[in-house]
DNA sequence: CATAAAATGCTACCTAGGTAGCAGACACAC
DNA sequence: GTGTGTCTGCTACCTAGGTAGCATTTTATG
């Protein structure tokens, strides 16, 4: 083991780091947060609302939403990482707040607090993993399943009215989560209300029946 | 700075725990190298040959190859960061050479040694941007584009005659790559060596033409 | 309140790419 | 050699999901 210092003086470090050179930062619904260029110094966690990460294809305008971020998370542990810009889209999808650090700060922690890297590996592995899930769910499943999946990843067992993450959010979002068009998720959410399985208000999809969904997913996936 | 040791001790360090820990293994083409079960407790540098790593789908038996290892490249960065079981296949494409470690050595190292963190980071922020690219590649391109990246990421400037990392795969092996089938793939195989873009052999695609790959790529993606 | 803008729903069309099935070529083992 | 399995190529078919265009409803904005 080498000299670590001692979990209290790391602590207290950490707290001094965070008054010293965090500073909250707010946006309204649709602002760009940050450009990658400026995400090269900055390192933020998410303290309120919703932040969709994104990229555009530049021949056809088609969105492929990469995460949602919300409170709790953190941005951009790539770059954290390997010092390089990464080319995404950062938009805020409500009145977001969010607290920025100097990200050279945030790699002195890696370097010098077990703490925080006790926060941070299991949290860059979770975004393995997220991103990998993307990717196996765009090869093997079709649009149905997908929009299924992601509504049973979503449910609120709180406030079942509302979905947790896509509440509120026209199909345009929720089309390019699940990587299609607008016009194709409407279809599915169409047949989905005929079949039973969810209620639709505007900005809101409800699961209605549960058991339904679970069907459903077990037909088709 | 915290009390790091300096740089001579930290490598000893790492070369003795190499000697110490680290166990040549070796796989003929076709072997399961490990499971995911065996992977929570080994961590492992491929030396030689390489190394498919992929999910099938279970409704439908289709593969998603997730990425091909080689010389150089490590295994698994999503267990060693949150000692979580991770569920992907893991085979032998050639012959193949590994140094296996027990993964808590390797953990050893990331509280320790800065050497080997200056490493392992860059790597681990290549696996996440990578992983990405395929999701985006799966949600914005046709197959017939997918291939052609494929074919243009793999250019070998050293032996024109066979592509890096996927000469002599057969075409099911190349469509997992790029998440189809044998059957779409080889309308597009037939479709490019029409064109002149490629000439192919029993297990290899040649590059013939350049220049129209780069206007395919341009036309299509 | 009125007008614009955003959001949703629906129809018609078309093509990429999935399934099925099969035949010939080649490679390796015995 | 012979034979068995792997690999490749090709035809025919069908459907999911993409494009285009438009109508209606709801929500912002002045």
């Amino acid at each position: 083991m080498t000299g670590r210092l001692p979990i209290d003086i790391e602590q207290s470090t950490l707290q001094q780091d965070i008054e010293r050179f965090g500073k909250a930062y707010f946006f309204e619904k649709g602002d760009m947060v940050f450009t990658p260029e400026e995400m090269k110094s900055k390192f933020f966690f998410v303290l309120k609302g919703r932040i969709k990460i994104s990229q555009i294809n530049l021949q056809d305008g088609r969105e492929q939403t990469l995460k949602i971020l919300t409170h709790g998370d953190m941005y951009d542990v790539v770059t954290l990482l390997d010092k390089k810009i990464h080319e995404n889209l950062i938009h805020a999808l409500d009145r977001v707040a969010i607290l920025v650090f100097p990200i050279e700060i945030v790699r002195g922690w890696m370097q010098s607090n077990a703490g925080f890297n006790k926060l941070l590996f299991p949290y860059i592995a979770q975004q393995l993993r997220e991103v990998e899930t993307l990717a196996l769910d765009l090869s093997f499943y079709d649009t149905s399943t997908r929009l299924l999946k992601l509504i049973a990843k979503n449910i609120n067992h709180h406030d079942k009215s509302k979905l947790h993450l896509i509440h509120d959010l026209p199909h345009e979002e929720i089309a390019s989560l699940i990587g299609t068009v607008r016009k194709v998720l409407n279809r599915n959410i169409q047949k989905l209300k005929q079949d039973g399985v969810i209620d639709v208000d505007r900005k809101n999809i409800r699961l209605k029946d549960s058991r339904k969904l679970l069907e459903s997913l077990s037909d088709e996936s």
